[in-house]
DNA sequence: CCTCTATCGTTGAACACTCAATCTCGATGG
DNA sequence: CCATCGAGATTGAGTGTTCAACGATAGAGG
């Protein structure tokens, strides 16, 4: 017996266009990221949320969940930008088995020169290609997904100003 | 000066919000499949569509195209595969550079045995939570992108009416 | 027939991510 | 005070991806 919920024509055509246009998107800010800033995307978010943090500082843990990295990621990822000297470790006093994770000057003079590159291929690839009202759906539809994914009414709730697009901490 | 075009707060949420649930969404899929089908998703759509052609053989190139490989990715993918015994690779008669992939039966039984529960995933991870109004604006929107990132007026062009969510080749 | 260029496909090294295991330390409860 | 449990963070092995380089063959032009 089957009593799988197949997907109609219609369905499947949204899933598959869904995939081919993540993929191309994903695939052209990874590349022009990689190419033009020597790091790959997950590491300018993890930057841009550093960026934002008070004093620039954060702990792993809270910087692992606001990039949306699991903390084993983390913990690699910001290895390596440690190795960049983008990024400094400092042990927290106050819980001992935490650690702070700050972005040095020379990270955010990277993220900085990184920027206006990265921006100007998000607006290229994805707001370039849509009307006014398709990013006002793609907007609504995605915090729809957000919610549904993370059994929380729509955002991160916490602070979330942010500027990832707007120049970093600008002005 | 900076003519760089940064986001303006409406499309910052927007892009952020776009960002957080193509990730949820994927990790759950690709976690998904990884766990049930011990198969990265990557190598779930090369036996979709190989599964879709006639005599579920493709050209390497022709596979890498249609399942958004790049040829190197392929190559080491379809390595993979052949170690499994899901996939054969052999030799081009009349184009003596080519190679022919052709999905086994065993592949056939592997696709046939993972579709029922990355389909299920596909759909609770996407469609329900959205409405038709959504999912049709999601549609449109994803055609939208994928024509502005090939230069190609809508789709693919070439034959799809293939089955990934629709039991393959069922019925 | 020969050369030049482009295509087909593979390879190995470098790198990022996942998973499971591990260590340290805080918090809780007797 | 001690035991237990759970959280914070790191590690190493395994795997997949990218990139650049390569070898082989087809096709075009002289």
């Amino acid at each position: 017996m089957d009593h799988t919920r197949w997907l109609d024509d219609d369905e499947q055509r949204t899933w598959r266009a869904f995939l081919t246009a993540q993929r191309l998107l994903f695939e052209r800010v990874e590349r022009q990221l990689q190419n033009e800033a020597k790091m790959p995307h997950g590491y300018y978010e993890i930057l841009v949320r550093l960026s934002e943090a008070p004093d620039r500082t954060l702990r792993m843990s809270r910087l692992a969940d606001t990039s949306l990295s699991s903390r084993s990621r983390l913990s690699h990822a910001v290895a390596r930008l440690e190795e960049a000297g983008w990024v400094e470790r400092t042990a927290c006093e106050t819980d001992r088995r935490g650690a702070w994770a700050r972005l040095t000057d020379e990270g955010f003079a990277a993220l900085r020169a990184a920027a206006p590159g990265h921006v100007e291929t998000v607006r290229s690839v994805l707001f370039d290609a849509l009307s006014p009202e398709q990013a006002a759906a793609l907007q609504d539809i995605s915090e729809s997904l957000v919610g549904h994914l993370t059994n929380r009414p729509v955002w991160p709730a916490e602070s979330d100003a942010g500027a990832d697009g707007a120049c970093p901490e600008a002005g």
